[in-house]
DNA sequence: CTGTTAGCGCCTTCAA
DNA sequence: TTGAAGGCGCTAACAG
């Protein structure tokens, strides 16, 4: 059986709580009798229960990360940023993965219990706003990390900017003397509401009109997430009479279907067509995919923080941390043929 | 303040064991207090206090998972199963994520004390012999996922036949006629000790002796794990007098270095050269690469239902699940021209 | 069948 | 500066 605080006790020849105030760093204790307590504790190999802990503190030492898709590059990314800095803290992380609105309203019921976590780290997840109550009622702080809702300016956030990364990418375009340029990305309705293609589509728009160059809707298309919806959707834009010279893809993912596109029609990348992505995961250097990069393990790493100061003061006021993006080019953009 | 289970008991006129024995389905309770129990529970929207639980209970109600490399789509693909799988057990999970050798001891160190989880699912990560004496003596339950060593039978494990996976992507490579096979993979002396490399090697090996072709050292080469290192082999061994005709590398993410050396080289594939990988990976099916599909989803639920069951009896014999694998011909895979 | 009591291991008053 | 006592919320053993 493992020691417990009794066992140091008595082996130290000392009361309970004096264990506790060593255990805790309290100053209040002797310099003698702390190294008392301190041998016996190593001669047991005693280490507090966390548990016991936990239910005499009032808090789980716990916290949750609730986040889409595990398949999904970038959402490892920021988990993995999560996971390695909890390290070292005295936090437990438990994580949840959500790939169906029925999953993620089962999690954030479960999660938004009080004496289940001490916070909450939300990725890439709109919450309704019920979900957000639930969590403010149980008093539960959390972080919202890669949730761009204007209006959740009350919730700690680490937001990345959407708009500025479709105008970057789109910019590039342009610089390179792009006129025709397409925009593909995820439906703008899907069943979670994510928001970083509408976003994008912003930053896209800003960036023609700002050059003078008028939105074609035929040059804008959307449908379910994934590679062969993306080809598809290419495809057909390419077969326009007038094709775009270049595509923006919101992510690499899609990208790699407008590049299988361009393949399957006989077009040669970027001689005949540019194609950019976003997110930088693995496979965009290995395709040579010029794309835009976001800081994704970082965006982990900084949304614990946050966290974990919510948690230590409550009454502090809500953050907001904008992380930057930034263009990688590689080898699928270039000018157009007859630019 | 959320309701205990005082709360309950008062408003139900009734004893706090009385409570308790309805939240924990005892049967020794008459419908009627159990009704009249239930619904004091509904109105106050209680919900037991699963710290004060653990305490009482002397569990922790909650299982770590330990895996290497979540960079690594397998890895994670393995998680997934787990995540899903212990949803809906009033089980929590705990990861952690090894990408160093030291990382991988202070994990193991930590989760080996008594009292932090209830057991452990070890994904790819060959434990030293003294961290399973820790894990024994602690009697933490411990679950083996893809880890291959022959003398751990007093473990429980989920394992998959590397030797066989080896075996048939070789024999594939044979049957259309290649004669010349190289194999590229991971160094076999890596600082964790993974040894699918060295099985899948021998599977190579066995195919090869059972077709009368002499094992030709300068057709096997090993490296770090990584694309650019695979394709540096690649491009040596396709420069030899006599290159071999068909590459097997130990996983996808390597096919892609010798995909790449090819290309770089000229060489079209299937015509020049077959390809062929391991882990039918996401991407693997984007660049139509032959590969050996494993079950790895599966292999987390399979694990984490050993775990349970051992958490449940502790005197269980150790389990052995061998899950299977699956050869999956795409275009990169085709007759020698001069076959 | 049900109420009461004594812990689970620790922290935090309160006295001393 | 230290020891003793009460309590965190729940379960389990014991009466009744």
């Amino acid at each position: 059986m493992p020691a417990t605080i009794r066992d140091v006790a008595k082996k130290a020849g000392v009361g309970l709580g004096t264990v506790s105030r060593v255990i805790n760093q309290s100053p209040q204790v002797s310099q003698e009798t702390r190294q008392r307590v301190q041998q016996a504790i190593d001669a047991l190999n005693y280490r507090p229960n966390p548990i016991a802990r936990r239910l005499s503190w009032g808090k789980t030492l716990t916290i949750a990360a609730i986040a889409p898709f595990f398949t999904r590059p970038a959402t490892i990314e920021r988990l993995r940023g999560v996971e390695l800095s909890i390290t070292g803290t005295e936090y437990d992380l438990i994580v949840f993965n959500v790939e169906t609105p029925e999953r993620r309203d089962f999690t954030f019921d479960e999660v938004a219990r009080r004496e289940r976590v001490d916070g909450a780290l939300i990725i890439s997840l709109p919450p309704a706003l019920h979900d957000l109550d639930r969590f403010h009622a149980a008093s539960i702080p959390i972080v919202l990390v890669d949730v761009n809702h204007p209006e959740l300016t009350r919730f700690n956030r680490v937001i990345v900017d959407d708009v500025a990364g479709g105008y970057k990418a789109t910019r590039h375009l342009l610089q390179i003397k792009h006129r025709r340029i397409a925009y593909i990305s995820d439906s703008f309705d899907d069943p979670f509401h994510f928001s970083a293609s509408r976003y994008r589509f912003e930053g896209y728009q800003k960036a023609l009109e700002e050059a003078g160059i008028a939105i074609d809707p035929r040059l804008h298309r959307h449908g379910d997430h994934g590679r062969y919806e993306a080809e598809r959707l290419a495809s057909e834009m390419l077969r326009l009479r007038e094709p775009p010279t270049a595509i923006f893809a919101a992510s690499d993912t899609q990208a790699l279907g407008v590049l299988e596109a361009a393949r399957a029609l006989g077009l040669r990348v970027p001689e005949d067509l540019s194609v950019i992505g976003y997110d930088d995961v693995e496979f965009a250097d290995y395709v040579g995919l010029t794309t835009v990069r976001q800081q994704l393990f970082e965006s982990g790493q900084v949304g614990l923080q946050l966290l974990l100061d919510a948690i230590s003061d409550p009454t502090r006021e809500p953050a907001c941390v904008q992380m930057q993006s930034e263009l990688v080019i590689r080898s699928t953009t270039a000018p157009p043929k007859r630019g």
